[in-house]
DNA sequence: ACCCTTTAGGCAACCGTTTGACTTGATCCG
DNA sequence: CGGATCAAGTCAAACGGTTGCCTAAAGGGT
């Protein structure tokens, strides 16, 4: 409220006032200049313009007059500077595996939200799952100075001391803070909405290998089934493959299932995406969903409610695990020696229902084709 | 170990995690360090490490002898430091309307895989639209030493004569590289696949006004019905409104379409998005796309294909403009000086049908409800 | 007159690298 | 033998800002 107004007038004036001297190749104003311009050693200014305890001994006009050359040098810190002098860039890393559509795309919203709240910046990096990218990338970010790392969806590979946060990592390093959903309600949700309905031939799409999530997901989908009787057929079981962001992976591991020739009358895939992709194996197989079908997909990814049907899908509350894991690297960041209150956040998920569920029809078995 | 037990315990788990010589609050080494190590000055060190031209007078047992220390040491230079040296940060900063799916995503992936490459490390930033926020941003930016500026379907503001390059911003900014689409071959491409089909009945969603791609559009779209003989019924032109990234705006963009009542066959969105909330609305009013209603989209996002039906648009080779950015950008940056060879890129676009086109049905006009 | 505190700010080191200018000793050439 | 050249580095000044410590003068109390 204070800074705001202020620049953007400042710039008004600077842009207004016939600067028709347009400076293209004048350095920048550095503090130096400032404080030739006002008379003064450039730390008098430096106390000042940055509000230092110091600078309560250097009475108002002067520091009226400090502030008043600055605005009229348009004086900008270098941050460079500033960072490598304090050791602090105020500069995050945030790895992803990739810059695509779906899981990360809310998490990122969340976090820059967060951050560029808090005067930070981040550089994206993705990683495509390749090991010794991210290990580079730790690299990199750590020879530019950054103050801490936001890990989505990947297992870090070295660890050079710096804060870290990851999401959907079940990170087994001491130091590094989770964000973690409740796999074990999730499961019980889809489950439950499935078996609640009457459907008791269930298929199932895991994730890929590499995907931190697939296992404990896999995990708490068995515990889940097996609280309500269920019985998980292996032949119900396709894992998606191959690293492609885009949906293919879920058409395929559909196309399996349905080669499989093992009845089915519901799905639920590891994600919206391997959900959508399904679908239209589903319906180039000749199946209606749901009528023939039930799909229930996982994230709840901007598209989902969209979709034609609306999917069904057992949302994640991506935006405030982003939001969550901004607070808790800012946490981190400013005390760094204390060890986080806990390295463990858990977040609930909350079942969506729209139209890609429903009872399974009794009369034929989703044989066709 | 140096301020209290905590440091301690931590230092005995990280050795627990099978890491011998990890030292985590030492702090990382520097030149100075290495140097004193072989007993040279930084001076030199830093020429051999940096293969600079000086260091051909240093031997090559030396040299050997300072890698290896650099390497037994695990130095990194301080790429702050580097930067405030050089003056070059080795950055650029990226400015999006929305951290969301559709249009950004695809283009900052290619971004990013060009820079990345070249070694570059990107801040993202997202600013609603906000004129004072893209300001606040530009200042931010250049205060963090970037040393350019990619702004994507991004209005700037101020100019701080850095090395600059927009995608999809018709910028007046005589600085400012433009990547552009196209759009009178897009809008003849969507226009005359329609009207091929037997259209005549068109409606139209239009871009929200801050959108840079709304104005040229419009105009290509209005050429392109002329040289068709199609007359555009201003009745069948709706107006995304509010600049949710979701899917709504389109959605209510449709409905409004029709409450208006004026008979039409077929729909070009202006995207993607905007196209698949569209087809929710006539869905929910009963129409079926594409035997009531043929939508066209725009962009071809990764979900473009799976959806049902799958979505006949207007690609944009999204990857490609984050690419040819890259590119421009780094060009710039490489020859500061130099006029950017050409102000204007221009990339074409490629329709892609799919299954939410089809000849108008004869029988009944779209009136229902 | 003396001591103490406050006011007003300066000095210089420091952050970690880079780089133009310079030194020092040896070698070579005529 | 004297000067030029060269190898193998070193020195110190940047880059721009921050900060611990210092000083010098003025004011205030006794």
């Amino acid at each position: 409220m204070e800074t705001g107004p202020c620049h953007a007038r400042l710039w008004q004036t600077s842009l207004l006032s016939g600067n028709a001297k347009h400076e293209p190749l004048h350095k920048p104003t550095s503090l130096k200049m400032v404080a030739e311009k006002v008379g003064l050693s450039s730390a008098a200014v430096s106390r000042v313009l940055n509000g230092s305890p110091a600078a309560k001994s250097i009475p108002k006009p002067t520091q009226e007059r400090i502030l008043e050359a600055a605005r009229q040098l348009n004086y900008r810190p270098n941050l460079l500077a500033r960072s490598l002098r304090r050791g602090s860039s105020h500069t995050v890393g945030v790895l992803v595996p990739e810059i695509s559509e779906g899981y990360a795309t809310l998490v990122l919203a969340g976090l820059e939200q967060e951050l560029l709240q808090a005067g930070y910046f981040f550089y994206l990096i993705s990683h495509h799952h390749r090991t010794e990218l991210i290990e580079q990338s730790q690299v990199m970010l750590a020879e530019r100075a950054v103050d801490g790392i936001i890990a989505i969806d990947t297992a870090l590979q070295r660890h050079r001391q710096l804060p870290t946060v990851s999401i959907s990592c079940p990170d087994k390093h001491e130091w590094v803070t989770n964000i973690v959903l409740n796999h074990k309600r999730a499961a019980e949700l889809a489950i439950d909405h499935l078996t609640g309905l009457g459907h008791r031939h269930i298929a199932l799409i895991k994730g890929q290998a590499f995907s931190s999530d697939t296992e404990p997901r896999w995990q708490a989908i068995q515990h889940a089934a097996a609280n309500a009787n269920l019985k998980l057929d292996p032949e119900l079981v396709a894992q998606l493959e191959g690293d492609s962001p885009s949906h293919d992976p879920g058409y395929f591991a559909a196309q399996r299932l349905l080669a499989a020739k093992t009845h089915f009358t519901a799905l639920f895939a590891f994600n919206d995406v391997s959900a959508i992709g399904a679908i239209r194996a589903f319906r180039e197989a000749g199946l209606r969903v749901p009528q023939d079908v039930s799909v229930v997909g996982f994230d709840d990814v901007q598209s989902a409610a969209f979709q034609n049907p609306g999917l069904t899908t057992v949302r994640q509350p991506l935006r405030t695990m982003g939001i969550l894991a901004a607070e808790a690297i800012l946490r981190q960041i400013a005390s760094p020696t204390e060890r986080p209150s806990s390295r463990q956040v858990m977040v609930d998920p909350e079942l969506v229902v729209r139209e890609s569920t429903c009872p399974p029809s009794p009369k034929k078995p989703p044989k066709t084709q």
